[in-house]
DNA sequence: TTTCGGTATGAAAACGTTTACATTCGACTG
DNA sequence: CAGTCGAATGTAAACGTTTTCATACCGAAA
């Protein structure tokens, strides 16, 4: 193996001269310079990371820990987090796929020590769990996640006012008897998007809503679009809060020979890829995704760059309700944009 | 910051019976390590990763080096890499999404020296480029590269067998006059798919082929959808390099009111998420991407386990053929294993 | 009791790099 | 020409850990 001074001896200078030459730019000759950087790529010399990290105290990386995601979202996080930092000279250490508490902790701890700082997102992830296996020192900032520690910084997604805007557009499309696909119970954003729709409809007259309870997944959409095909009167409207749920209420539709949405309407959550392949396309609400990562990176790296101060509040991004023809479309499929699409930041 | 001083302080015992307690488990007394493991659980003591790997001359880490790559694609990749990482304690650093040859030596020169060893795939990795910018010692394993260095190791997907089963399968169901859409020219893999397809055909005798040029994207599939349309006579199948393609020819054919699989049957290749949820439901070859990440690791593995030992070679993953309803089944979507489903490795 | 053998622990070197401090050298000022 | 200053380079310490080697201890064998 190739070190550092293995290049000074070949460039015939000092290993302080190689480093300076290599790195910084303070005072080194053009001529040392150039005779050390040739040195350095005929030996094809490469700096030990452990090396540097360890006298500078940096690791110039960054650790995302994420919890067992299905495709387009995980793709789409990571994709955002991977830009955002290799536009910051980071590297990104990835570990997914956690299934329970224990394996999140034993990832975590195992990420502490090699990364400058640590995006979380975890369903396992509480005010308890973080003060126990978090050291104080690590930089960290919580993506789309329920706890809501206030000295802690957060981004998430503004499932509230997506649900929100998407109710308020079937309500614009006449539709007065709704249903609601709930997702699963525990989670944090599954509640928000019903407390979106429930509150939207708050004191509205002539308006009913009931409510379906799901999982998130397609089967248990399939279920709901049946209960709702043998309830009468069915609803004229049908809103899923993800579209795999909706994907899954627009097969059992289907089935039974409905029209979507001649005779029932229908909207979903998330605008995965798939969403407009649909027959109908399916009207849903978009999440950015790639943003999320993008702002969870940025809010990151301030901490890093002044760990005193306490970045602390909560970033939330917008979402924009995509009309199809599934939903208030007939044709063509349009966007518009709810909110203004930009990042604010509470606190 | 604390460190491992500051335990051995904590526990009243020296730095090294320290290490010894917290790391391998030789001659420490019961009653020391229990009094070492509860200094260090009180201070929170988490190990410095980079002055750990700088005397062990390991970083315990692999990095995975990964062009812009699609959704599903993308993620399941990764998913099947950082299973296997972590099955073996292996940390997994990711960089993704680089544009052209040079934002990838980049990245690769980044990577080392922070890595035991590097997953690579890239579109801009040819011989030339890895002697450049790999040094010799590293241990890599290539990703469905087009590239074939005797003296390196391979991971591949078995294109030129999918095809090959998918062309046999269009056969089988009485179909003899085909028509391909081919991807990118430049592609390895999507030559590799039309030779599959070309070299099950030639010899045989009353099968006429053609060939219209894609280059991967839903648009190009819709163009040579309507290409065919307006040629004479129409073929009865069509075979696209990959389930995009596929998709777009399907809109073609929809939109002119052919019947899919009545007038023309369709097939596609990868196994896309939504190719299930088209209408008619596509009939395409699975590829297993997370085993190709998995069957890459472990490769890697080897190759980091016996740096001296040259583990050259290629391994690949063969395909299976899923029939639905667009080709070959009418209503209940089948998957029909056409080669074993197992690791051989060539070499 | 002495000696031997083995086990638990401690002291200190080593890993490759950066950087504070020291040194050299040349140019410019007085 | 002596003195001063600044730039370029070198020397060596420091980073936190593992690991080799040495040492202390204890029980068993002689």
């Amino acid at each position: 193996m190739v070190t550092i001074k293995d290049v000074a001896r070949e460039a015939k200078v000092s290993v302080a001269t190689v480093s300076r030459a290599l790195n910084g730019s303070t005072s080194v000759t053009p001529d040392t310079r150039a005779r050390v950087e040739r040195a350095a790529a005929r030996l094809r010399y490469v700096p030990l990371g452990a090396a540097r990290s360890l006298v500078t105290r940096r690791t110039q990386a960054v650790g995302a820990l994420l919890p067992d995601l299905f495709g387009e979202f995980f793709s789409e996080l990571i994709r955002g987090i991977d830009l955002a930092a290799r536009a910051r000279g980071l590297h990104l250490l990835v570990s997914s796929t956690h299934g329970d508490a224990d394996e999140t902790a034993t990832a975590l701890h195992a990420m502490q020590g090699r990364v400058d700082g640590l995006l979380i997102m975890s369903p396992h992830v509480d005010a308890g769990f973080l003060r126990k296996h978090l050291a104080g020192s690590v930089p960290a900032v919580l993506m789309d996640a329920a706890l809501r520690d206030p000295r802690r910084a957060y981004v998430a997604i503004d499932n509230y006012g997506g649900a929100h805007a998407m109710t308020e557009h079937l309500l614009a499309c006449g539709h007065r008897n709704l249903a609601f696909i709930q997702g699963p119970k525990p989670n944090h954003d599954a509640r928000e998007r019903r407390r979106g729709f429930e509150e939207t409809l708050a004191g509205r007259r002539g308006v009913a809503a009931r409510f379906l309870q799901g999982d998130y997944s397609e089967e248990s959409g399939y279920r709901a679009g049946k209960a709702l095909l043998s309830a009468s009167p069915r609803p004229d409207a049908v809103f899923a809060a993800n579209d795999m749920m909706a994907i899954g209420c627009l097969s059992a539709l289907n089935e039974a020979g409905v029209r979507v949405p001649g005779e029932i309407a229908l909207a979903g959550f998330d605008d995965i890829p798939i969403a407009r392949y649909m027959h109908p396309p399916l009207t849903t609400v978009r999440v950015q995704i790639s943003e999320l990562g993008h702002a969870a990176l940025e809010r990151l790296v301030a901490q890093m760059q002044a760990p005193d101060i306490p970045q602390a509040g909560v970033t939330t991004l917008d979402c924009e309700v995509v009309v199809r023809a599934s939903c208030g479309s007939s044709t063509r499929s349009t966007a518009r944009r709810t909110k203004r699409q930009e990042l604010h930041t509470h606190n």
